[in-house]
RNA sequence: GGGCCUAUAGCUCAGUUGGUUAGAGCACUUCGUUUACACCGAAGGGGUCGGGGGUUCGAGUCCCUCUGGGCCCA
């Protein structure tokens, strides 16, 4: 046993880290079965992103819930992988290299890139799909470094023998697999539709991707013409998209347009003949009551245009500028000549023509009212979305499949959420979706949608009839590589293939991470001894996205849960309360706390958060885990260079008859309380009740029972009484550096290190049947009333003392100790062990209930003279 | 507009199926270097549990309602 003189938290993490990595402590054993295994499928975080205390706080609390299983007895799967297949990765590394994607370019193997990158965009290096993904897997490796750097140092027990990447060749042949098994079951499909559409980005957008954000528009009164010449005002914001109108909506309800449903109205300049309709969704009090449906023009037009079977007239292109061709439905000449005008431009500009031409032709009624709106955007982006009609491939997610949903719901119901009341974020979502999910994205960088398709005779692919590549081929890229059957001479060539363009979006990989990494289509076995995870952790903000989509997947492939619990973290806010994040720039670098005040600080911090909860950016939280991992280095070395030492430990019920003292037994009913109900807690995922609980009772242990035990522990009451305290001493030492092991693994097996062998965190939680038999045996017939009774009494004499200004130790002549008879059998059995602590030489027990608040109270304190000071 | 969460000490938060006198830490005041700990210890002050109503022998806890804050979806 090697106890230091001066115990340290300094260093504790890079020596303990390298002892974990070097000794496996956090190995998974994949020779087991299903019943033994807790798997934990962590999202993988976007490495070439930046860090921040949102990391540490989410994957804190993921890995105390992972460390109280593996010490309970379950071989834990606990792998990290990094999501860098998506935007995030694809600018970093243009901009790092100086290169740019051109799936078209052909592969160059061993290709370098340029020393330094070009500073204007044009001159930087064009490479193929395949050396595009080669450099992201290079410069990901230093990216991923600062992440497993930091993960290591918060101590987190992640089996890093097990580190994926999403875009990886295994995570593209899964994605792949995935996708195509997708496909022939029929839940991947093609289809041409109206698509949300980023102009600047150039792709296409899934519902998830969209938010809202208030703009300012303006409405601008404009008048249709009856056949009468009536004129019949809409109010649009977007008097643009004029020339695509392809129908009048209004309320069936609303009396003012009733008597003009079904007639045809003419439209202003550009003279296209369109019909009223009546629709529901139409806002009687919104405008004028009747809206211009043009086409696409929001996501209300589309169901108009769905609902109402009205004409396609789409004017905006994928570049987000008018298409060039006058329309033909635009027939006379004064209109085609109106569009012309606008041919080329972009949405901006063209609302400016169309309203100065209304306003010359007089056809604005007043001027355009300003309001501000929401409307819609894709997240990563700044420019509107458009909705533009293309041919995309769509995964089916129940948005219009009635039973679809229903199964997803019943998913839903059939997984475990922590906490219980985040279910309802998932329903609302799955309640609320109006389309299948959207997977092709117009990116280069990506994981490829793996199909080519035949050209016909003229040239036109047969989109009916896609050719898919054999499972073993993937990942394959079809923009590089042929078709199977073809040459690459007969690429889009009439009668030969053209390669699908497209890479599938993001989540269509991400959403397969159990897939990934459980071995999935390629080691069915040992898929089977992970599947379904046990758990899933992730923020409340990727309900909608990775958790769902992750469900969405699992059913389809896997007819399964993905996993059977899911836990959600909350949010970090800063002191403000405002959730902290990059573009608030109120973000803070994690490795600050972690060098000021440790990792097991930290860990306090964000394992004494719930589940769920938003929670404030708290230094002083971490303060207060510094302190208690510190005063558990101090108390241990106190009790162990006392004395205590493994053979004390209390093992079972046959050790137990040493623990004769009343106080120490109180402390062992305390022990057996405090370890029964935080194992329960964790086993309701409630981790920070368990740490709360656990914390508490430490402070008691330090606080009162060491203060009190002092003297018998150096033999001042005999030696039965001195084992007594020992034994007393080892077990809760012992069992306490357990139950604290998941919350601050490095100050616990430092201390476990001085005393044991192995590692903390291999060791049994101490909920485990004949231990907690022994514990149970230790505490038989006594009250955990007896420390908390002569704490108070001890408490009563430090208040007089401080009251008069004395030393603490100045010794107590007499004094009166009064309470309720219940409680004096307690007081006396702290008797001796009070008196010491309090240096008390006469002590007067007395039954009654004392005046005042406390029931225990302490009078009549009769004082030696303080000790003389000499002059200095 | 719909849904979910939240309101407890100056601050950050606990408070289990309703059950004695509502807790912890920080901060504040006073005292103290006694043999684990000054990155410390001891003692103390500080609460109409957001407002109102209800159920109950009993409500911080359950129900209704209003108000403030946050988030998600329209």
């Amino acid at each position: 046993m090697t106890v230091p003189d001066r115990p340290a938290l300094e260093g504790l993490e890079d020596k303990l880290s390298d002892r974990w990595r070097a000794e496996g402590t956090y190995a998974f054993e994949a020779d087991t079965t299903r019943e033994q295994v807790y798997s934990i499928d962590t999202p993988p975080p976007t490495a070439s992103g930046s860090l921040h205390v949102g990391h540490m706080f989410s994957y804190t609390q993921t890995d105390v819930l992972a460390r109280y299983q593996r010490m309970n007895g379950k071989n834990v799967f606990y792998p990290m992988g990094w999501d860098d297949n998506g935007l995030p990765t694809e600018r970093r590394v243009q901009n790092y290299y100086g290169v740019r994607c051109d799936p078209t370019k052909p592969y160059i193997p061993g290709y370098q890139p340029p020393e330094k990158p070009a500073k204007n965009q044009r001159d930087w290096d064009v490479v193929s799909r395949r050396n595009f993904i080669e450099l992201c897997e290079e410069l990901a490796v230093e990216d991923e470094k600062v992440f497993e750097n930091l993960f290591t140092r918060l101590g987190l027990s992640v089996d890093w023998s097990l580190t994926y990447r999403t875009i990886d060749d295994t995570s593209r042949a899964v994605s792949q697999r995935g996708f195509l098994r997708n496909l022939a079951s029929g839940d991947a499909y093609m289809a041409e539709a109206p698509t949300l559409w980023d102009v600047t980005f150039r792709t296409a957008v899934a519902q998830a991707e969209l938010e809202d954000r208030e703009v300012p528009g303006a409405y601008h009164r404009i008048p249709f013409f009856t056949a009468a010449g009536e004129k019949v005002f809409i109010e649009t914001t977007r008097p643009e998209l004029l020339p695509a109108c392809s129908a009048l909506v209004a309320h069936p309800d609303d009396e003012r347009y009733q008597p003009l449903f079904g007639q045809t109205v003419t439209s202003p300049l550009f003279g296209v003949q369109v019909e009223v309709r009546a629709h529901g969704l139409a806002k009687p009090d919104k405008g004028s009551g009747i809206a211009m449906v043009c086409t696409f023009g929001d996501l209300t037009d589309v169901t108009w245009w769905r609902e109402l079977n009205l004409p396609t007239r789409t004017v905006v292109g994928r570049d987000g500028r008018f298409h060039a061709e006058t329309p033909e439905w635009i027939t006379n000449e004064s209109g085609r000549a109106e569009y012309e005008k606008l041919a080329g431009k972009t949405v901006f500009s063209a609302k400016e023509t169309v309203v100065t031409a209304l306003t010359e032709a007089e056809l604005v009624d007043g001027e355009p009212k300003k309001i501000t709106h929401p409307v819609n955007f894709y997240e990563k982006g700044d420019k509107p979305l458009e909705v533009i009609s293309s041919r995309q491939w769509y995964i089916r997610n129940g948005g219009r499949d009635a039973e679809r949903r229903e199964k997803l719901l019943a998913r839903g119901r059939q997984l475990s959420w922590h906490p219980e009341f985040m279910r309802s974020r998932y329903e609302n979502w799955v309640e609320g979706l109006n389309g299948d999910w959207l997977v092709s994205r117009q990116r280069f960088f990506g994981v490829p949608i793996p199909v080519w398709y035949p050209l016909d005779a003229s040239g036109e692919p047969d989109y009916e009839h896609p050719i898919v590549p054999a499972e073993d081929q993937l990942p394959v890229d079809p923009v590089a590589e042929a078709a199977p059957g073809y040459d690459e001479t007969q690429r889009d060539v009439p009668g030969g293939f053209t390669g699908d363009p497209d890479v599938l979006d993001t989540w269509a990989t991400s959403s397969l991470t159990p897939q990934i990494v459980g071995r999935w289509s390629r080691d069915e076995e040992f898929f089977g001894k992970v599947f379904p995870f046990d758990l899933r952790p992730q923020g409340h903000d990727i309900i909608r996205t990775w958790l769902f989509s992750t469900v969405v997947r699992a059913e389809a492939l896997n007819d399964s849960v993905p996993w059977n619990h899911t836990a959600l973290s909350g949010w970090i806010l800063d002191p403000d309360r405002k959730k902290m994040s990059k573009s608030k720039g109120n973000v803070v670098v994690p490795t600050d706390v972690l060098d000021e005040y440790g990792s097991d600080a930290v860990r306090y911090w964000a394992a004494s958060a719930k589940l769920g909860a938003d929670t404030a950016y708290e230094v002083a939280q971490m303060k207060i885990g510094r302190r208690l991992a510190i005063k558990l280095l101090n108390a241990s070395k106190f009790a162990l260079n006392l004395g205590a030492s493994v053979d004390n430990v209390v093992r079972s019920a046959d050790d137990a008859a040493v623990i004769t003292n009343p106080l120490d037994k109180a402390l062992m009913v305390r022990l057996y309380d405090t370890v029964q109900q935080s194992s329960r807690a964790f086993e309701t995922y409630d981790y920070a009740r368990a740490l709360n609980l656990t914390e508490s009772f430490f402070w008691q242990f330090t606080d009162d029972y060491v203060e009190l035990i002092k003297d018998r522990a150096y033999g001042g009451h005999g030696e039965a009484e001195q084992a007594s305290v020992l034994a007393t001493l080892a077990t809760t030492l012992d069992a306490l550096l357990r139950l604290l092991a998941p919350f601050q693994p490095f100050a616990t097996d430092e201390v476990w290190g001085w005393w044991r062998t192995g590692s903390v965190h291999r060791a049994p939680w101490p909920g485990r049947a004949e231990e907690i038999a022994g514990i149970e045996a230790a505490s038989a017939g006594a009250t955990a009333d007896v420390l908390a009774a002569v704490a108070l009494a001890l408490g009563g004499i430090r208040r007089a003392k401080s009251e008069a200004k004395v030393k603490q130790r100045t010794e107590v002549l007499a004094a009166v100790v009064t309470a309720p008879e219940n409680r004096l059998g307690s007081l006396r059995g702290g008797l001796a062990d009070l008196k010491a602590a309090g240096n008390v030489r006469e002590l007067t027990l007395l039954a009654g209930n004392p005046d005042g608040e406390a029931d225990i109270e302490v009078s009549q304190v009769e004082l030696a003279a303080p000790e003389e000071v000499p002059a200095s």
